[in-house]
DNA sequence: TTTGATGCAAAACGTTTGCACGGCA
DNA sequence: TGCCGTGCAAACGTTTTGCATCAAA
């Protein structure tokens, strides 16, 4: 991690520091832990991944935790989550970028981001049009990425399957 | 059901005997049974409400090969499923229009469809943009509707919470 | 000291599967 | 008759929860 990224984690758990002393909430060595993992990351993570992650801790943290500060987290608003299809959920560090929607690869489950202001425009006067008030979206596109059509091969059998998505 | 209903059940029934036979798979009472009650419906389900649904028949239809005609239907093409962000899979009867994204109502939890151009050749544009051979995509939007607003209450608390969505 | 957080194990939930039986072709 | 579909119950993977213990405030 490079010097800028290492000041950007600090001052995200600083910020979630605050919402937890704001709520009432304490401020315990497992949250700075997970916090503070997932502040470093900047990929879409499940808790099972994450779990994986974090063993090289010290004393390992329960999953019953791990779920539990998750839930914070997206309380917290530094935290989303996305159904892309599968059986588990996947998450996401909000600071990356202020708003994106997904395209997801449903061969080597590559996922990229992309924001297109046109879409958004869009999405809002639809919404007006059925009388709905917005608040959120979620766009996914799946396809297939040159990857496979390239190199007649893709990742997805040579990767830890917890680490992929599997569209079935 | 109006006469005109009952003649579009018959038609898609035909057509989904029709698949079954060319991949000789055989034609059931329980297949036909579940089919036709999937035909009859243009709303929104899960397999657990289905389930429920069907328990008027005479005899019922177990869990286990609900899962396994729906899967069948889905591969037929007759049926599609949706991840709206909750726990269980939601599915909805196709013919109905060709195809369709939805706007959710957080607090009602109730479905509306709508169909826009513009948003679909631009996600053409993006998976293009991304080097993706775009395959198929999912566009759900979450907002408050007028009920709440207008009248002070919702259907939320009010319905089964199993014919509902709860997006928590 | 008080209260909320943690870890464990068990429960819960939606979904899938192995197997014996039954019904379609 | 042969083989696929069904129903049951058990297994499954993810997530939640009850409870006793532990640690932050």
């Amino acid at each position: 991690m490079d010097q800028k990224s290492k000041v950007d984690v600090h001052r995200q758990l600083a910020i979630f520091s605050n919402f937890l002393r704001k709520r009432g909430l304490k401020i315990t060595n497992q949250r700075l832990l997970v916090a503070e993992k997932i502040f470093g990351m900047h990929n879409h993570f499940t808790v099972d991944s994450l779990a994986e992650d974090l063993k090289d801790r010290r004393q390992e943290i329960s999953r019953a935790t791990i779920y539990r500060i998750v839930s914070v987290m997206v309380e917290a608003g530094v935290l989303t989550e996305h159904n892309f299809g599968q059986n588990a959920r996947y998450y996401e560090h909000i600071p990356t970028q202020c708003h994106h929607d997904h395209i997801l690869c449903v061969d080597c489950g590559r996922i990229e981001e992309f924001v297109n202001d046109d879409i958004e425009r869009l999405q809002n006067k639809i919404a007006k049009s059925h009388g709905f008030e917005l608040q959120d979206h979620a766009l996914n596109l799946y396809g297939h990425c040159r990857e496979l059509k390239e190199t007649g091969k893709c990742a997805r059998r040579n990767v830890n399957p917890e680490d992929q998505i599997d569209l079935g």
